[in-house]
DNA sequence: AGCACGCCGACT
DNA sequence: GTCGGCGTGCTC
């Protein structure tokens, strides 16, 4: 038997499985992730390095190969467990064991970062001097070159130093052995918020909300480790229920992770867990530099940490010993991995829940279709709060037809209702938010006389019109002047589909000149914590009306917003996408549920030109049940997840024709490749952009009832594209039950 | 990364 | 000749 060893991803160079042959009394005592020493190189110095697969046949030449020393089975059982997940991840989504590892250990890559080693100069001024002409003398060009270098910076980062002045490691050691130089290692670590751990108030729980804590204590103390869903509509508490379970956890000495998405992991958020836990909770989010966050991993390590909060990376917090992950918004797209593997953080959160023996705690108010398929086969156990958490009602919704509104001459963008209503609140004092459901498409311009529109030469998008007359492209930043004549037919009637956040902005202040208006979209936000500037201003009353996009919907609590005004509810149902409904209705509902968190009872108004659809219809009604029927009716007649499981093979390349041939091939093989079971597949077809940054792309997509069908099929593909030289210059990427069809 | 190998200039 | 520094390349 051999074994595949990792044994160091730090280094690109060692960025590879190396063989090694099991010996004897080792046999059976391996398992993938278990930790190993092994002789590495030519002086054989002992390594660690982790399993990650076996073989009974080596793939290397066999004379070179070398035993295995020993294994550490308990020691560091941590690591050991994440590169079994790591395993299960590659088999899961594809990709290769090592793009797994980086995705679960990136702790080590960002360490030397960090613990970065730097070089210091132990000679004073005189004493470099009388030494650098010793070199000199001796012709000890390297050397000198060090000491120049030290001599006039003191200390210097070590990577730096040697790659400014090329030099090898074994000068540097030579130096230090003369006493020239020492080699430190800072390490420092920093916790990134400071607060004071507030005396605990005493929390009311609802029935409904003491019911669901109850029930996973009490599974949890008699060690049944389970998945479950909380469902509880907007407002209804769900974080103290995560909170009480956590604090159960806790108190039993394990530790918990606690997933957000990123755009909702706002200061607010974090405080109330600090205000609960103390200096015991951390966070991770993509605005901590490199050192902030390896720090934190550190300070998880020594056990200074008990709680991990951050957005999808921070599921692979080392805790010795894990006994919670919740994922809050769980129906967010955001959990779903963009960058091989495509992992999915729900279903790699149940495993590692798994692998650990943690608990996993899944919780919306618009649960993924995929969750509440689960519940309903009994897989998770559902938890509801179907009420607010200080009793307020949830706020009543309109639906205002926008083309009946047209008829009767309405051409603003607002509807008479809307307007209405907007003037009430304003003369009240009260909060107004607007929200504006654009996805993609807002702000593109067509010619109104031919219908050609103005695209992207490089990515297969149409443009967007900016206010400073640019037309620019979203997916690679291509930027011209707007056209003021159609390049087609001539005429001069182009004109954009204004209906950005800009634009409203513009026709609000127009409209309520008296009024004070925020916007909030990606322009606004793109500076550090602009985010959370233009949130706690409306928080403080700064302005009357917020406008924005998704981003709004999340996060804060404005008990003053007593009117929600949804604009173009229906944008996000014109991709032809099998999820479209799914996150409209998760959408609507959000920003419905934003109204009437204080003592007043709020009001939404949704302005849509397809009243009828259910996503609209059922979301007004509030109804989740009922759109969960609608919609999984859909998925079964269409064969999509959670319904049946599909694969989506990505493929990209440079040269169009050479896609098309190898896509054509690559069908073929599927099709033989998958003969005698029970799979559809589809395709090839040219994605809904098929172009991005002169990349052209293809997808084939594989349905079947039996999720190891599809890796079966996906470990066939992977085997036929490596024997296959032809698609050397693609990428060809796995995608499994997609959050979008391309 | 870190180690050994082998090249090349300097010196007994 | 040989000693020792320095760059290069490889690691199952």
């Amino acid at each position: 038997m051999y074994a595949k060893v990792i044994v160091d991803i730090t280094h690109e160079k060692l960025d590879k499985i190396f063989e090694y042959s099991i010996p004897g009394e080792l046999e059976g005592m391996l398992k993938v992730g278990t930790e190993v020493l092994v002789p590495f190189g030519r002086g054989n110095r002992e390594m660690r390095g982790y399993v990650v697969g076996f073989s009974d046949v080596p793939e290397y030449a066999p004379e070179q190969i070398k035993e295995i020393l020993k294994c550490e089975e308990d020691k560091r059982a941590i690591e050991s467990k994440l590169v079994a997940l790591a395993a299960w991840m590659k088999e899961t989504y594809g990709g290769t064991m090592i793009q797994a590892l980086k995705t679960v250990l990136p702790i080590k890559t960002i360490k030397k970062t960090i613990k970065k080693k730097r070089i210091r100069l132990l000679l004073t001024k005189e004493e470099g001097k009388e030494r650098m002409d010793f070199y000199l003398n001796k012709n000890q060009k390297a050397r000198a070159r060090v000491l120049a270098g030290l001599l006039e910076q003191p200390e210097q980062e070590y990577g730096l130093l040697t790659k400014k002045l090329n030099i090898s490691p074994s000068v540097i050691n030579a130096l230090k052995e003369q006493g020239v130089l020492e080699i430190t290692e800072e390490q420092a670590f920093r916790n990134p918020v400071k607060y004071q751990k507030k005396e605990e108030k005493e929390v009311l729980f609802t029935p409904e909300q003491k019911n669901a804590a109850d029930t996973f204590k009490r599974d949890y103390d008699s060690g049944q480790f389970g998945t479950y869903l909380l469902y509880g509509v907007t407002g209804s508490g769900k974080t103290e229920v995560y909170m009480e379970m956590i604090q159960h956890v806790v108190k039993k000495g394990r530790q918990a992770i606690v997933l957000i998405p990123e755009i909702a992991l706002t200061y607010q958020t974090v405080l109330r867990f600090y205000g609960k836990f103390g200096e015991r909770v951390s966070i991770l989010n993509s605005r901590l530099s490199g050192g902030e966050r390896s720090d934190q991993i550190e300070r998880v390590k020594n056990g200074e940490v008990d709680v991990m909060i951050g957005p999808r990376s921070a599921l692979f917090t080392p805790f010795k010993d894990l006994g919670l992950i919740v994922i809050d918004e769980e129906h967010e797209a955001a959990y779903k991995s963009e960058q091989v593997p495509r992992y999915h953080a729900r279903e790699t959160a149940i495993m590692r829940g798994k692998l650990e023996n943690a608990s996993v705690v899944l919780g919306s108010a618009t649960p993924s279709l995929e969750a509440y398929y689960r519940c309903e086969k009994g897989e998770y156990t559902r938890l509801t709060l179907a009420r607010r958490a200080a009793r307020q009602a949830l706020p009543s919704v309109y639906v205002t037809d926008m083309r009946e509104e047209l008829k009767r001459g309405n051409r603003s963008i607002l509807s008479d209702r809307l307007k209405g209503l907007m003037n009430d609140r304003l003369k009240m004092g009260q909060q107004i938010m607007l929200f504006l459901n654009r996805r993609g498409y807002a702000g593109f311009v067509s010619c109104r006389s031919c219908g050609y529109v103005v695209k992207c030469p490089h990515c297969d998008v149409s443009l967007s019109s900016h206010k400073n007359g640019m037309l620019v492209c979203h997916y690679c930043g291509y930027e011209i002047r707007a056209v003021k004549k159609c390049p087609s037919c001539g005429s001069s009637y182009m004109g954009g589909f204004k209906a950005g956040t800009e634009a409203i902005e513009e026709l609000i202040k127009r409209e309520f000149p008296d009024a004070g208006v925020l916007r909030m979209d990606m322009d606004t936000t793109r500076t550090k914590e602009g985010h959370e500037r233009i949130l706690s201003a409306f928080a403080d009353g700064e302005a009357d009306i917020l406008i924005g996009t998704q981003m709004i919907v999340k996060g804060h609590d404005f008990p003053n917003v007593t009117l929600v005004g949804i604009l173009a509810a229906d944008m996000s149902l014109y991709g032809d996408d099998y999820r479209s409904a799914e996150r409209t209705f998760a959408l609507l509902t959000q920003a419905a549920g934003r109204a009437g968190r204080g003592s007043i009872k709020g009001e939404v108004v949704i302005q849509t030109y397809n009243p009828e659809h259910y996503s609209i219809e059922k979301a007004a009604a509030q109804d989740y049940e009922g759109f969960y029927e609608k919609e999984m009716d859909y998925r079964r007649i269409m064969g999509y997840p959670p319904a049946a499981e599909l694969l989506a093979v990505l493929v990209t390349g440079e040269d169009e024709k050479l896609l098309d041939t190898a896509v054509r091939y690559l069908k073929e093989f599927a099709l033989r490749a998958g003969r005698n079971k029970d799979l559809q597949i589809i395709g090839p077809a040219s994605p809904f952009v098929g172009k991005v940054n002169d990349i052209y792309r293809r997808v084939i997509y594989i349905k079947s009832k039996d999720y190891s069908a599809l890796t079966v099929m996906k470990d066939h593909m992977e085997q036929y594209i490596e024997m296959n030289k032809g698609f050397q210059t693609l990428k060809i990427q796995f995608d499994f039950n997609p959050m979008n069809i391309f």
